[in-house]
Order: structure tokens, then C-alpha cells, then sequence
DNA sequence: CGTAAAACCTGACATATGTCATTGTTTGCA
DNA sequence: TGCAAACAATGACATATGTCAGGTTTTACG
């Protein structure tokens, strides 16, 4: 019955207060009673590459913390073609926006590749909202910073060309998710989510990529992707 | 010395506490002694059709309140295109995400016709966010909604052609603004604002609203622009 | 009232982008 | 290991949209 030091070393690293991932959000404004409370009622969920964790129009019960892992948030428009927002990296809270509106999911959430996440019921959320004005506050935060990003990304999509837009995503991988000791991308996406990213036609993204490969802006090595002159790819995307 | 009953009416209806506006926005989370401390540091501004409240990139040292007219949020693109991001019309407040992330304005706020509001400056703001957590709470749900809005504007803009952007801005009008008795919409923009509302060209614009026109639409008289076929229009924004 | 500026309209044309069809290439899995 | 399914690539073509250039009409204002 008694614990073993491996067991309790486990248990230890499961605990949201020891877990180094609420560093990056909102969850770091939470006293240790609340995240106590949190780490109680979460619950550590494993997602395959392709699998959904949610889908828009559904109704959720809580919220969920990337531990490892990529996904894509997306939805699907009149036409049929997935259109990808958002994606969600390790430390990013995922459900947010619909558990505190009580309204249901406004977008789909796909793992991009393999993923562990930890859900985290509504209620822990909610009730903290309710008690913690700190918590609140950094929420808003976020949340007003999400919407900025929301309103550039409107503008470039509106104003910016297809190339532009293929040449300003790569940068931003280059950015978020960094580049190998040979200088690949570490996160490497579909031709198909990247037109999903930009909105443009899957063809119409393999030709602008394979391009890009032909004029020396790229470079690749089997299915990893490079950039291999990023002041040529930013002087592209600001439209030079 | 002594007030006449008429300058006591205006005074009445200069304060906050008694702005039926401020049902319509987060102010309404603000309790009596917080909204007489708004409406004692406020000021009332007038702008004129064309006059910008704010611009981009401005530090912000409070919000605008909306009390009548209109005014439209954009941002200018590299290409030097200005890109509307939103219009903010009565009861609406501007520039609270710059306020409460501390940043400089991401939008520039320009009237769309004779405005009139209420600047407040940002202490009483702040100062609220840290004391009371109904009106943060508030304000949070307000931010939610207005990511879901922009979300849902990434997809229209990513996925669907200018026609059905402009067909939906036209319902957007009718169903915010509302129309006069005669069926024309109370707010009239000029065809370079609708082009910078659904990104692209002013020319492209005019010519789709000519086709619209003449395919029966909408009508025009004189300046005005009327929805002429509702059905028609809503089943041309899906893709019909 | 008259004039300049702004707004609106239209044509001709170039270009970007989407669509469809086909083929080659990689990947995952039995 | 080998095969089917997913992914990537490419050509041919249609179409949507932007650009430039030149008009007309409306509006603002001295």
C-alpha cells in the first residue's frame, strides 16, 4: 500500500503545480488551492496524428492543455475546404473562448501530429473565474491578445497574395517551431494544411512551394522542408 | 447660483449612470460608485464625418464610447490598402484591447459619418478591471465573443469570393442598421469602404454592385442603396 | 451659382488563382 | 515485401480579380 519513491516521482511530475507547461498560460495565475483543485479533476487524454479532439458545433465540457504536440484549429466553410485558424502548441489552452461563453465550439481541433493533453473540466475553470480576479484578468489578457492576432490575420488575408501569405507561413514556422541543427523545419505540414493555412487550393500551394524550391527560398530533404533564404522569403511576403 | 430645471435635465442625462447606452456594452457590470467616477473623469467629444478618433499605432489613454454614428476599425496593409476590420456603432466601445494589454492601438477608428462619444480615460477603466470582478468578467465575455466574430470573418475572407463577400456585407448592413420605410439602408457607405470591408478593389466593387443591380438585388435612389431580393442575396453569400 | 474635388462608372487588358485530369512518389500497413 | 491509399507534382484551361485609363455624375464649398 505504501507508495514507491518511483510511484510518488510520477505522481509528482502529473500534478498541474508541478507542471512546467502552466508557465506559458493563463493557469499561472491560479493559486496553489485552485490548481490543487484543477489537477484533481483533469485528465491526461493521448491523441494520434489525424485524430480530432473536437469538433466544431460540439458542446464542451472543459477545456484542453497541450502538453506535447501540435493541432490545428479549423472550420469547415460553405464551400467545403477547412479553413485553419489557429495552431495550438505545447503550454496553449485549446476550448477557452467557448467554456467561458457557455456557448459550443466555434472551431475543430485536429492533432497535427501525436499529442498529450490534459483536459481540464469546465467547473475547475468557471469556479475559478468566479473567485479569482487575478485569473480573470490574465485571461483577458490573453484573450485581447488572441484578437489582435485575429485582426492581422484578417488583414493579410484580405490584402496579401497567395505567395505572400505561403512565404509569411513558413517564416512563421520557422519562428514557433524552429529548425533543425541542418536548418528543416521542425514541425513539417501537409501541402494541404498549408493551403488550409493561407486558403488558398492545395495545387495552387504545390506550385507556389515548388517554386519557391526552384528560386532558392526553400530548400528540401525528402519530406522536410526548409527555408533557405529568409531575408529573400520576408522581402516576398512583404511584397518586394 | 442656483441651477434652472432645465440645466438640471442636462446634467441628469450627461451622466453615465443614466446613459441608456451603456446597457448595450460591459459598463453595465460597473456599479453605481465606479460609474460616477466614469462619467466625473469623461469627456464628451464630437467628430465629423471623415475625422479619425484614433490611429493606429497611437497609444490609447482611455476608450471610446460610442453615442451615436458610426466608425470603422482598419488597418493599413503594406500594399497601402486599408483594410476595415469592424464597425463600431452606438453603445459599442473602442480601444479597450489596447487599454487593457497596455499596447498602442492596433486600428485606426475613423468616423463614418457625424459622431458623437464619450472618451473615458483609462484609469477609470483599469482601475474597475482590478476591483471589481463582474465588470472583468464582462469585459472577458465581450472579448470572447468578438474572437468568435473575427474567426468567422478569417473563414468568409480565406473562402469565399468577392461577390459573395460583398452580398453578405449588404445583408450585414441591413440587418445592423436596418432600412428606411421605403426598404434603402439607413447606413450608407461609400463603394471604397464596402471594397475595404470585403478586401478588394473599389472598381471590382462597383461593378459587382452594378451586376447585383441589374440582376434585381438591390435598387438604388440617388445615393441611397436598397436590399431589393433578400432570398437572392443570402443564397448568393452561401454559394448558390 | 460655378467650379474643383470627390465619388461613381465602364472598358480593355494582364495576372493570379481555381479546377480538372493525369501521373509519379511516398507511406502505412497487412 | 508489396500493395493500396495518401500525398505531391504538373499541364491545360477557365475564371475571378486587379490595374490602368478614361469617362460621367454628384457633392462641397467659396
Amino acid at each position: 500500500m505504501v507508495p514507491t519513491a518511483k510511484e510518488q516521482f510520477m505522481d509528482y511530475k502529473k500534478r498541474c503545480e508541478n507542471c512546467i507547461i502552466r508557465q506559458f498560460n493563463s493557469l499561472r495565475a491560479m493559486t496553489k488551492d485552485e490548481l490543487k483543485r484543477v489537477s484533481d479533476t483533469k485528465i491526461t487524454k493521448s491523441f494520434r496524428k489525424g485524430e480530432a479532439l473536437f469538433e466544431e458545433g460540439e458542446k464542451l465540457n472543459g477545456v484542453y492543455c497541450v502538453r506535447d504536440g501540435v493541432s490545428k484549429l479549423s472550420k469547415l466553410s460553405a464551400n467545403g475546404k477547412d479553413q485553419i485558424v489557429k495552431l495550438a502548441t505545447k503550454g496553449e489552452v485549446m476550448g477557452q473562448r467557448s467554456v467561458i461563453v457557455e456557448e459550443s465550439a466555434n472551431l475543430s481541433a485536429v492533432a497535427v501530429n501525436d499529442m498529450e493533453v490534459c483536459f481540464i473540466p469546465k467547473e475547475a475553470i468557471v469556479n475559478t473565474l468566479q473567485t479569482n480576479p487575478d485569473f480573470t484578468y490574465e485571461v483577458l489578457r490573453h484573450m485581447a491578445h488572441e484578437l489582435k492576432e485575429a485582426d492581422d490575420v484578417i488583414v493579410n488575408m484580405s490584402q496579401k497574395t497567395v505567395k505572400q501569405r505561403i512565404a509569411e507561413a513558413f517564416l512563421y514556422l520557422k519562428n514557433n517551431y524552429g529548425e533543425d541543427n541542418e536548418g528543416y523545419l521542425n514541425l513539417t505540414l501537409s501541402r494541404e494544411d498549408i493551403a488550409n493555412v493561407v486558403g488558398t487550393a492545395t495545387e495552387s500551394c504545390i506550385r507556389i512551394i515548388s517554386e519557391f524550391k526552384k528560386k532558392g527560398y526553400l530548400k528540401s530533404s525528402g519530406k522536410k522542408l526548409g527555408i533557405a533564404d529568409e531575408k529573400g522569403l520576408q522581402d516576398l511576403a512583404e511584397g518586394f
